[in-house]
Order: C-alpha cells, then structure tokens, then sequence
DNA sequence: TTAAATTCCTACTAAATAAGTCAGAATTAG
DNA sequence: CTAATTCTGACTTATTTAGTAGGAATTTAA
C-alpha cells in the first residue's frame, strides 16, 4: 500500500514549484538541491508531468519550469495519477480498464476496493497546491524551518 | 498506489473460510480451487496469516484451516498489515519506525500522507470479515452466483 | 499398517518494477 | 562564444513480485 519516489518527488517538485510560482522559470537543479533529490532523476519525473500539461518548460540559460496553471487549479490527485498511473488498490477497480474484472458485479471485495479507491481520492483530489503552500507558510510563521517531504 | 497480490489474495482466501465457518477445517486445496488461486503460493500466505494468530491449523488428512477467531472479530485491516506491511503510503508516515523521517514536525506533504494513511484505514479497520459475508449473502439472494475477488 | 490427504518447510526462479546513472545533443541569455 | 539549461534515450543495479519445485511431517480412515 505505497505509492513509489515517482509521485512522492514529484509532490515534493511540485510544491517546490508552487512556493516560487511567479519568480519566473525555476531551474531544476534548484528544486533538486531545495528538496535533495537526484536531479537526473527528477528530470524525468518532470519531463512526464511537462508532457501531461503540469509544467511549462523554459529552455536555455535562465531557463527552468513553472506550474502551468495557477496552484490552487492544480489537485494532488493529478500529480499522483500522471506519475503512478490510476488511483487503484487492485486492478479490478481501474476504472480505465473496466474489463479487467468481468465478474464485477457479484464480486464482494471489489466493493471493499472501490471503498478505498474512493477514500483516497477523496483526500488527494480535495487537496491542491495551494493548501499546501499555505500550510508551508503557517509552518514557516510558527516554526521556522520549513521542509517537504 | 496498489496492494499486491499478497494482500488481495489474502483477504479473498480469509473471506472463504469465513463463508465456511463453522464447518470444521477447510483444506487449503478447496479455497484454492473456488478462488481459482495456486494452491502453492496460497501456502505461503496462509502460513504468514497462522503466524500471525488468524486461522489455525488441523494437520493430517481431513485437515485444513479455520479462523481463529469469529468473522466478526478479524478485521479486513488485519490481513493486509499481516500480509502487506504496514499501512503507509509512504516511509515517513511509517509509525512503526518513526525515526524515518526526522524532520516530521515541519513537513509539509507528510500531513498530506498522513490523511490518507488515515482514510485508508478508515475503511479497512472498519470492516470485517462478517460485514463482507453478510454483503456475499445479499448479493447471492439478488443474483445466484457468489464471487469474490 | 498402509495409503491418501493434508499441512509444513526450504529453496529456487523468472519477470517486472523501482530508482536511479550516464552521456551527450539542442537551445538560449548574456 | 560560453555557460546554463532543457531534452533524449539508453543503460544499470537492486528489490520486489508472484510464483514453482520438491519433499518431509502428520493424521485419518480403510
């Protein structure tokens, strides 16, 4: 029940990039160094979330990324699917490959499943980065370092 | 963002021997056969699931296993920390190893992984295995056939 | 007492996924 | 022109997943 460093870094890229939204490209080496992560691989992460139209990309010396749309239009839920794939604790309930579970509806754990599936997507689609950023700016008030994992 | 085969397995192979509760012991042969699951690997997980106190064993021929414990009383949260691990989307909401992530207190995306730890096993520590043979029951009344996946 | 049914145990394996690394081409500001 | 960047694709290494294989130990029942 984990989801990998794929969606987790790329959260963590992503409020990077929220938090700075507005000063302009941001390059990926800063975000790397911000938040120590493996900036080759966090090329590639952002390279998936630039082709789902997340990112906008700035190339060339004083180049770097920004969000593509404002932080509070973009959910958690998003980030998560275009890195990982669809929110789904068994294949059964991809709703993206509805025949993969033809005995759909007598089966009696599916609905355990789809139950979960619901219960996160509740959390990661009613969070965007904006309430993150804004929960960063309280941290930073109240104690002074500011991290994110 | 997915359980594997282990956990799902697990809860299909627990569901089963609820559904014959009361029965005497159930060969691991005829869940098998019913769930349409390699008996061999299904060995391995049940002998995890013994260790960890939910079914018992009756060695011999007329042998097989049963719960260890009324339908009711084994949660389907249970058999997934049994047989997954714990119950954390990512390591730093681990609570089993909170030193993981040492700088817990400011960051920003944990609070996020904690909700849907927390939405996760909402749902999984408020269902039992009876609740999933009640809803089995329901469905063989409307439709005739009895899955479980 | 023997055969059949069953759990129990250890090891092995093949494929997929995860988590990067590496090398270098293309682009652009200054 | 040069340094800072993005972009691209191939490669690698370790771990996990999802089993398989083979057989020992135990028990019932004929």
């Amino acid at each position: 029940m984990k989801i990998s460093t794929r969606g987790h870094y790329g959260v963590m890229a992503m409020l990077d990039l929220a938090l700075h939204h507005g000063e302009g490209p941001i390059p990926l080496k800063s975000v790397a160094e911000r938040q120590n992560l493996s900036e080759h691989y966090l090329e590639q992460l952002i390279a998936v979330l630039r082709k789902a139209g997340l990112v906008k990309s700035v190339r060339g010396a004083q180049g770097g990324y920004t969000l593509a749309r404002e932080p509070h239009e973009i959910k958690i839920g998003e980030i998560i699917r275009v890195l990982e794939g669809p929110i789904a604790p068994v294949e059964c309930v991809n709703e993206e490959d509805p025949e993969c579970c033809l005995r759909a509806d007598y089966c009696v754990t599916r609905n355990l499943w789809e139950k979960v599936k619901a219960s996160i997507e509740e959390v990661l689609d009613n969070t965007t980065l904006e309430d993150l950023v804004r929960e960063a700016e309280k941290a930073r008030q109240a104690g002074g370092y500011m991290y994110y994992i």
